[in-house]
DNA sequence: CACAGAATAT
DNA sequence: GATATTCTGT
């Protein structure tokens, strides 16, 4: 156990810092492909400074005019929010976030830093639209990447993470014990080897996706592996699903056992509780869930 | 063995 | 408190 740092309580401590993309959306194309998984983002409005200037040799995805949002639909995806934190829950009660949110969230969230390292550049759009005939196909792909931020330590932290990548679990066996090295995560490992797993944030866009899934798949079908199908988060695994289904679960339970409880502020999820308003039964909304089906099947048909 | 779920640890 | 990791049953 000689861990120590890790988050511990860092959660709520200093660093907090987490994988927060970007603060500034990348150059926004229109659309990306919609086969393509959509990597874990996450957009906080803490008010993030910004990285000192990428090398000469990155890529910077970022763009210094990144003014360019697309202010168009109803509601804007990102939970976070940083400016008007009005009605924005209210919309969210209203509609999940409509299937063009949902599933051409991608952006290229590696930190500059990062992808410079990995010496790959975020990928654009490498796919035709109409390359959603098979997502599972998509997610292979060179394009694949780990836009999962590390739940490093506070700001200044450099990423040594020597490419951890999805690779990082594959060893997993690797005679039992894991901890060794991670011991030594912070000070130097470049070994290469089975790192501690970052944490992942579930953003308001994440677990949205989430809850979007398992109400699709209803409470039998509701289990980590279908979730993280049908989720198609890159670098989501198994287990974060089921960390957070646990709780999800635990939550609807309480949500269910205090119905005229006098607790408003239960707020398990910022985004959104429970599936939909008693009001309407006839009128199935055609939304995101449809997209997520649809998607499902055509994976499911492959 | 792989998976789901609960229990426990960080 | 949120997630991760471990444990246990199937």
């Amino acid at each position: 156990m000689k861990d120590d740092d890790d988050d511990g309580g860092a959660g709520s401590g200093a660093r907090g810092r987490v994988l927060e993309s970007e603060h500034g959306l990348p150059t926004r194309g229109p659309a990306h492909d919609p086969t393509a998984p959509v990597p874990l983002s996450s957009s906080s409005s803490t008010q993030r400074r910004d990285r000192p200037a990428h090398d000469p040799t990155a890529p910077a995805p970022s763009s210094s005019s990144s003014s360019i949002r697309r202010r168009d639909m109803k509601d804007d995806d990102d939970g976070g929010a940083g400016s008007g934190a009005c009605g924005r829950v209210l919309e969210w009660e209203h509609g999940l976030p409509t299937a063009e949110e949902l599933t051409p969230v991608s952006h290229p969230l590696i930190p500059p830093a990062l992808a410079a390292a990995f010496g790959i550049d975020v990928p654009r759009t490498a796919f035709p639209s109409s390359a959603f005939d098979s997502p599972a196909l998509a997610r292979k792909p060179p394009n694949t990447r780990l836009s999962l931020g590390c739940y490093g330590e506070d700001d200044d932290e450099k990423e040594e993470e020597g490419k951890s990548e999805v690779a990082a679990y594959t060893t997993g066996a690797c005679g039992g014990g894991k901890s060794e090295d991670a011991a030594s995560a912070s000070g130097a490992c470049r070994g290469g080897r089975a790192e501690k797993k970052a944490r992942i944030a579930w953003t308001p866009e994440l677990h949205n996706r989430f809850v979007a899934a398992v109400e699709h798949l209803g409470d039998k079908g509701a289990v980590p592996k279908a979730i993280v199908r049908l989720m198609n988060v890159e670098g989501l695994t198994r287990e974060n699903v089921a960390s957070h289904l646990q709780k999800y679960r635990i939550y609807l339970k309480q949500q269910a056992r205090s119905p005229a409880g006098p607790q408003p502020p239960p707020a398990y999820s910022p985004s959104d509780s429970r599936p939909q308003q008693p009001s309407d039964t006839s009128t199935r909304s055609t939304c995101d869930i449809e997209k997520l089906e649809r998607d499902k099947e055509a994976r499911k048909d492959k």
